[in-house]
DNA sequence: ACATTATTTCGGTAATTCCCTAAATAACGA
DNA sequence: TCGTTATTTAGGGAATTACCGAAATAATGT
């Protein structure tokens, strides 16, 4: 969990969480986004993977990234807790 | 924002929140439930602060730290957000 | 004024993070 | 196999973070 919090630590990971809530996107795709390097953006990803808050799959030459929903939901109770939320109805 | 996600990155400054979770307390006694010296703990309240997480009043020698809960719970909205949930009924 | 207790600030070091360019890898089509 | 496209890995520098011990500040009681 604490590599959760540490990948929502930086903007430009959140930002393609944000991005990547709304739909699959390869990794070019999401740099379309950033004006920042691609090697760059691709050690974002690789926080991301490694708080498993993305999975991957390669089709063909692209990679695309897709969120990982159930770590999400983790991190976001795990969040409640540490606000004093009860639970995590909705 | 981005500061109380900063924040949040910490596992010490997560467990200093959760304990002020239940009652406010001084530096002191805040220490008293961590291993490293009171520089370093002094220096994540300062983290805390800064990101508007806390709030402190100095009560004679003692500074009280609190919970700055409209603050969480404006974090834990937009976390929400990035996690897709639609609003933070409860 | 002085000693005591609580907490922070200072000064410094080691580790980590962030960013870049260049080079490597992977898959594909000609 | 060669060239092209997509992406990552390698290497390195600047900035930031985390930690500590020593010293400074603040409030209090004597």
């Amino acid at each position: 969990m604490n590599e959760v919090f540490e990948a929502l630590a930086h903007p430009v990971r959140r930002e393609v969480l944000k991005l990547l809530r709304k739909r699959p996107m390869s990794a070019g795709e999401l740099a379309e986004h950033f004006t920042i390097a691609k090697p760059t953006l691709s050690g974002h990803f690789a926080v991301l993977k490694t708080a498993e808050l993305v999975t991957t799959e390669r089709q063909g030459t692209t990679i695309m990234y897709q969120l990982n929903t159930s770590v999400m939901e983790d991190a976001l109770a795990a969040f409640m807790a540490l606000a004093g939320t009860k639970g995590k109805e909705r």
